[in-house]
Formats: C-alpha cells, sequence, structure tokens
RNA sequence: CGGGGUGUAGCGCAGCCUGGUAGCGCGCAUCGUUCGGGACGAUGAGGCCCGCGGUUCAAAUCCGCGCACCCCGACCA
C-alpha cells in the first residue's frame, strides 16, 4: 500500500472527548473515528489489525475443533420465550420492532440460536461432541460506555459454543479452551491471568481471561507464587492475605477482561429443548460450554499495553501489525519504488511515498507502527544500501539491497 | 439511571460575565525557500456559533426547554 494512498490522516491533538490511552492513540494514529459514545468506525489501518486478530482467533479455534458460522444479529422475541432471558436481560437488549410490530433485540449473545440450530443437528451421542463459533458485531446497551474501546455499545466478539456427552467430555474441552485462549492472548503480546469469577446470567461460575494493567476497570485478586486468582466479584480476600492454595501472598490489581468461558452444564439445552440418545438408548441433554473473546476489546487493549504516549509511539507486536514492514523514502528516488514493488508481492508492506519532510515522516511511522523500518536514503545508500530497524528492538543496521529479503525472512 | 461539566471551521481552543462585522493554532490549497525527527515565509479557502422557542432595534453572548458528549458514581458478558 502507498502511503499517499491510504485512507487516513495523523492527528497533532487528540478530540477531547477521547477517554482513554487506546482511543486517544487509534484515533490520532488514524485507526478509528468515534461514531457515538461506545461505537467506533474501524478505519483501513484499524481493520487490518483487527483482521490479523481474527484470522489468529479462527486458526486456534479450528485447530480445537471449532467450526465457525455466523448466527444473526436480529433476534426475534420468541427465542427467548423459553429461557426468559427477553426480561433478564432487558437493560441490556436494543429492542426494535419491523414494520408489522413484530418485536426484535439486536443480538446481545447467542445461547438460544445456537441451542436451537443444535436441536436440528444433534441427535445421538454420535453427533457428539461439537463446537462452533462466530465472530460477529455484538449489542449492548452499556448505561455508561467508556475506555474506549474497551466497553463499548457496539463491538465484535468472538463467541463459542460446545457441546457433550457427558461432563467428563465437557471438562476436557473446557480445560483445552483454557489453554488455547492463552496462546491466542500471546499471539497478541498479551500476558493474561486466567481468573475465577461469578457466572452472571449463563452459569454459577466462570473463568475470566484478565489483562492486569492499572488502564483495567476489574478488580482481581491474585496469587504472587501460584495460579490462584479470583474476580473481586467472588473474593474474599483483601491485598496480604495468604493465598489458599499455597504459601503465597494475595496482590491486587486492575484488569481488562478480554475473555471469559463459562461451563452452562445443560440449562439452556433442558430450557430449549435440546436432547440426544445416549449409546444406552437414554434421553440425555447435552452439557455446553460457551467461550467468549473480545475482538475490538483485544485491539484496545494491545494499545494500553504497548503504546509509548511519551514517545508518542507505538510498536505493534508482529502477528497484529496493520503492515509487517513499512518502507520511508526520505528522498524521491527509484530505489525505494522498485524495493516496494519487490517486496509488495512477498509482505504486507506500507510505503511512504509522499514528499513530506523526514520529521513528519518519522513522526508519522511512530503512529503507525510498524514492526520494521526500511529507510532508503541518499544517506543509507551512500552507507551502502537499506537502513532496516527491528523497532522492538531499536536496532538499525545497513543492509546492500539485494540481501535485503535474505535479512527480513530470520 | 443520579451528581457535575462541556457543545463555536475537519481537529484543539478563545470570544459569552458587560449583546453591536466570528477569531487563534493545527490541518487544507497555491508559490518560494527548506529536506535524517511533526521546517519557514507569503497568500488563500473553509462557519446552521448543538437544536427549538423567548427577550431585544440587534443574540455565539441573556432567559426557558430539549439533545449530544465527557467526568464521578450506580450498573455491567
Amino acid at each position: 500500500m502507498k502511503q499517499s494512498h491510504l485512507f487516513y490522516k495523523t492527528r497533532k491533538e487528540v478530540p477531547s472527548d477521547a477517554d482513554s490511552i487506546n482511543a486517544s492513540y487509534l484515533i490520532r494514529a488514524g485507526f478509528v473515528e468515534k461514531q457515538m459514545a461506545g461505537a467506533y468506525a474501524l478505519l483501513p489501518l484499524g481493520l487490518r489489525v483487527i483482521k490479523r486478530i481474527q484470522n489468529i482467533v479462527r486458526q486456534e479455534m479450528d485447530s480445537i475443533g471449532g467450526q465457525e458460522l455466523l448466527m444473526n444479529v436480529l433476534q426475534p422475541k420468541e427465542i427467548y420465550s423459553e429461557t426468559g432471558r427477553w426480561e433478564k436481560m432487558e437493560e441490556i437488549l436494543y429492542k426494535i420492532q419491523t414494520q408489522n410490530g413484530k418485536e426484535l433485540a439486536l443480538g446481545p449473545t447467542h445461547e438460544e440460536q445456537v441451542v436451537t440450530l443444535a436441536k436440528g443437528v444433534i441427535s445421538s451421542y454420535r453427533d457428539l461432541p461439537k463446537a462452533v463459533y462466530q465472530i460477529q458485531t455484538k449489542f449492548r446497551k452499556e448505561a455508561r460506555a467508556k475506555s474506549g474501546l474497551l466497553r463499548g455499545r457496539e463491538f465484535i466478539m468472538k463467541d463459542m459454543y460446545s457441546f457433550h456427552d457427558g461432563e467428563e467430555d465437557f471438562e476436557k474441552f473446557y480445560e483445552l479452551s483454557k489453554k488455547v485462549y492463552l496462546k491466542i492472548f500471546g499471539r497478541f503480546g498479551l500476558e493474561v491471568k486466567i481468573v475465577e469469577a461469578s457466572g452472571g446470567v449463563f452459569s454459577e461460575f466462570s473463568h475470566e481471561f484478565q489483562l492486569l494493567t492499572p488502564q483495567g476497570e476489574d478488580e482481581i485478586y491474585y496469587c504472587n507464587k501460584c495460579d490462584f486468582a479470583q474476580n473481586k466479584e467472588i473474593a474474599q480476600f483483601k491485598a496480604g492475605d495468604k493465598c489458599p492454595n499455597c504459601d503465597g501472598e494475595i496482590l491486587v490489581s486492575n484488569g481488562i477482561e478480554v475473555g471469559n468461558i463459562f461451563p452452562l452444564s445443560t440449562t439452556f439445552a433442558e430450557q430449549i429443548g435440546c436432547k440426544y440418545i445416549t449409546n444406552e438408548g437414554k434421553e440425555q441433554y447435552p452439557v455446553m460450554g460457551c467461550y467468549g473473546l473480545g475482538i475490538t476489546r483485544c485491539l484496545g487493549s494491545v494499545v494500553e499495553i504497548m503504546y509509548d504516549n511519551a514517545k508518542n509511539r507505538m510498536v505493534w507486536p508482529k502477528e497484529v501489525a496493520p503492515f509487517d514492514i513499512h518502507i520511508i523514502s526520505l528522498n524521491k528516488n527509484d530505489i525505494a519504488d522498485s524495493l516496494y514493488e519487490r517486496l509488495g508481492p512477498k509482505f504486507e508492506v506500507l510505503y511512504d511515498d509522499r514528499e513530506l519532510s523526514a520529521g513528519q515522516k518519522f513522526a508519522e511511522a511512530d503512529l503507525v507502527g510498524c514492526p520494521i523500518r526500511l529507510i532508503v536514503s541518499g544517506k543509507s545508500l551512500e552507507a551502502g544500501g537499506i537502513e532496516v530497524i527491528d523497532m522492538s528492538k531499536n536496532s538499525s543496521t545497513i543492509v546492500p539491497i539485494e540481501n535485503i529479503e535474505k535479512i527480513l525472512n530470520e
């Protein structure tokens, strides 16, 4: 992508209604634009990061047997009739009507629909286990949207639902999902903690994936030695208490909930009447789990952790960067053009082909935040080639033009 | 939902108290000089002053009612 064509504009000043580091940065750098409280448009740069996040999630969900499908944003009131959640989730549901007065909600989550779909698919223990997921925009009527992309009224979420023949099989899958979630967040460059939490309107308990950071809204109590961690909602501790599982000490931190998984038992299946015949010929309800992961929230979280506010500089983790490589030519020259032609097909490349001052190009490049920067200038050519900067290490080397691919592939 | 604050050019703001030609910075356009860390000069374009109603010869400015946004709470997969 030539930067002169890119649909974006960086800003020197942040809109005064930006309420968080992630919103300030993402707007300033031209990744998102705010439509209203809790609703952000993804501009090309932001969407590139989102797509990479989504693809990592897809890969990992597929790796444990998940199958992608896409359910509906429009949910007729009737699908809630057996679960009673039309009333229970009253405060969160955006309700609308068709031209005939039929009542609908904009989907905040999809247990009702997925179980209804499963009724048509699962009739024997031979049909189990099954796991389906979708990546979709969800709508929740937040009383107070805030923290930029971290708490929106409209946000992209991955939600997976699994169906099992018995608790034992469910538990195996549930534990597997924890591992794969940690792997996913690791690929985003995020170190998260698994935290015990309440189940809300879903189940008795749940597990949250919390990114410990002062910017988070949640309060987490965790052990400094072992894996013990609980959400404030259920924690009976205070800072300095002894860990119940080892001789460690309980610490407190804020956290951003980037994922949340719930054991649903057979509750929804029973309510909606989804059953199958076991290998002993008996009717049984499948044991279910649901597995949420906030896609747009992850975008915001990566920024909260990685953005250097003092230097106005971002370095995206390699796997989610909007572009792999940023070519910056400081003087209009054919060498940079041909380098772009060469690398373009092999990498995701952003090429700053504009005629601007070096300072302005560098300042904007710091905002875009590509992990690798290639500088083509009179100075670099005199020194023998292209300057290659690994932004995460801040290391710079001059590489002869013909060796560029070799270096980049390392 | 309760308390507080703010709405003026694409963005950041001043002007409002004390009514009288709508301003500054960034960004944008043209020209020239610059050219390895958001350069400089000159010229120029760009406005439903949040909306509706009221007071007044005259309203961005005063009064009333809405709406939106932000902050602090309450709530929250």
